[in-house]
This record gives C-alpha cells, sequence and structure tokens, in this order.
DNA sequence: AGATTGACCGTGT
DNA sequence: GACACGGCCAATC
C-alpha cells in the first residue's frame, strides 16, 4: 500500500456505482484536496487498471468527457458510460441524473 | 531538487 | 452563453 493521493483516488474511484458519474472535483474533495481535481485528472491518465478504476465514470464538473488512456479516448468513454446507464446532455452527461454524491 | 505539465474549477468579461 | 485568465494539487521529465 503506497497511501498516497493517488491511490486514494483509485480506491474512491472503485467505489463509483454503475451508471453514475463523478466530477474530478468532487472526487478531489473525498480524496482529501477539494482542490486537486488537476492531480486526480493526473492520477488517472497514469492508472492502468480501468478494471479496478472506472476512470470512465470521472467527468468534468461540467459533465463533458474529458481525457481516458484507453480505446478511442472520450469515445470510448462516452460509449463505455452510455452503455453503464448514464444519462447524456447532449455531448455531457447529465449530473442531474447521473451524479454520484458519494451516498 | 527544480521546473513543467496535466483527463480541472471557478470567476470575470 | 461562449471565451479568457488565474489558481491549486500532485506526478513526471
Amino acid at each position: 500500500m503506497k497511501n498516497s493521493f493517488r491511490d486514494r483516488v483509485y480506491t474512491i474511484a472503485a467505489k463509483i456505482p454503475k451508471g453514475k458519474v463523478v466530477t474530478y472535483g468532487q472526487l478531489a474533495k473525498m480524496a482529501g484536496s477539494p482542490q486537486a481535481a488537476r492531480a486526480v485528472g493526473m492520477s488517472m491518465r497514469c492508472n492502468t487498471d480501468r478494471k479496478k478504476v472506472p476512470c470512465h465514470r470521472v467527468v468534468a464538473s461540467n459533465g463533458a468527457l474529458t481525457g481516458y488512456a484507453f480505446g478511442k479516448g472520450v469515445t470510448t468513454k462516452k460509449e463505455i458510460l452510455l452503455k453503464e446507464g448514464v444519462v447524456f446532455k447532449s455531448n455531457k452527461v447529465d449530473l442531474i441524473r447521473s451524479q454520484w454524491t458519494g451516498r
């Protein structure tokens, strides 16, 4: 165990229920640093275990899909989220319906 | 050890 | 509503 910020993000991201998404800011807050949204994204970028860390369930605060280190990038990410049952609004995720508040 | 980048967020114009 | 700027955190070069 590394007990690093990254490890914490991994653990929390793994807790995200299927069909729900979390914003980087929210995840950062859960990790202990409300302003470390960027650091969260970086941890995700370095992440290689998409089975253990559903990084595709992590989206921007405005519901827009960003990055993704696998498949076709945001394209694959959107497909996966759509399959998971996440509600999409235009080209973004409907946070009103699919944002996981951590409860 | 220092400097730079990066899958961001909030606010202002 | 869209575009631009600055600020914060951690990891990587």
